[in-house]
DNA sequence: TATATAATTAGTAATAATTACTAATTATGA
DNA sequence: TCATAATTAGTAATTATTACTAATTATATA
């Protein structure tokens, strides 16, 4: 593979960053350092990192979302401020479990909570005061 | 709310189905029996009845998918068929472990599995021979 | 160091899923 | 039966993403 700036650049800008970036985010961003970088080019190398598992790529809602923590993990997805927060909920035995209860050969589990960051909690709910 | 034919018609078709269908198909299915259906109509009214929680509502890699079942489930998803397979796997103990162990209010828990279905397994893997 | 070549890009067009809009139709209460 | 507001069909617009192509560029080799 022949190096490319624009390449370059979009890694470093997807390493910079927790947000679980879009590609239209990184595509703004890139933007900065390459002004006529071209949205095409941001798709396109997006998904060579992530065939090179130098990131991760994964879909929220409707949209596809990158990475850089390409090791296994779950979210924690805040409805207050569509925040993502990185968690590991599963283990191995998680897996094993589905293919001897399901007769199913799991490959990977993907597990999105959706919920109330601490951030966003009312206090009511903070304490935990039954309703 | 007012009856309409079109919204009744759609409820019963996905009430008819375990395919967890798109708008699309049900669109087609719809046509059956109103051949002149606007998709319009049928994505208002799935959102509609999804809003009346006579019908569940979820994101399946880019597409939105609908189904009868509004009990709180979750998916094995089959690579080969991509057949969607309904499963319980977790508690109301894991919501409240999330609760306590990340300071994080779970409403819901969103698992899709990824893997190969019984249908779709080698011999090999079948019998779970070593490699 | 110059050059040939294939990989990569910018820019634009196409596609797919979904939402928005509007004039016409229709359910329903009076 | 009629008035009215909810709903619809049909079409246009939007959003996310992929496809296409001529121009550019990294790089191996002469």
């Amino acid at each position: 593979m022949r190096y490319s700036r624009q390449r370059e650049t979009i890694a470093q800008i997807v390493n910079s960053t927790n947000s679980h970036p879009t590609a239209e985010w990184v595509f703004n961003k890139t933007k900065e350092k390459i002004p006529n970088i071209s949205l095409g080019t941001v798709y396109r190398n997006l998904k060579v990192l992530a065939d090179l598992g130098k990131i991760s790529i994964f879909s929220d809602g409707n949209v596809t979302r990158y990475d850089w923590n390409t090791r296994v993990h779950d979210h924690l997805k805040c409805k207050e401020c569509d925040n993502l927060i990185d968690v590991q909920l599963v283990n191995d035995n998680f897996i094993s479990k589905i293919k001897k209860k399901f007769d199913f050969n799991a490959d990977s589990v993907e597990i999105t909570v959706i919920g109330t960051c601490n951030k966003h909690l009312e206090p009511r709910s903070k304490f935990n005061v039954r309703q």
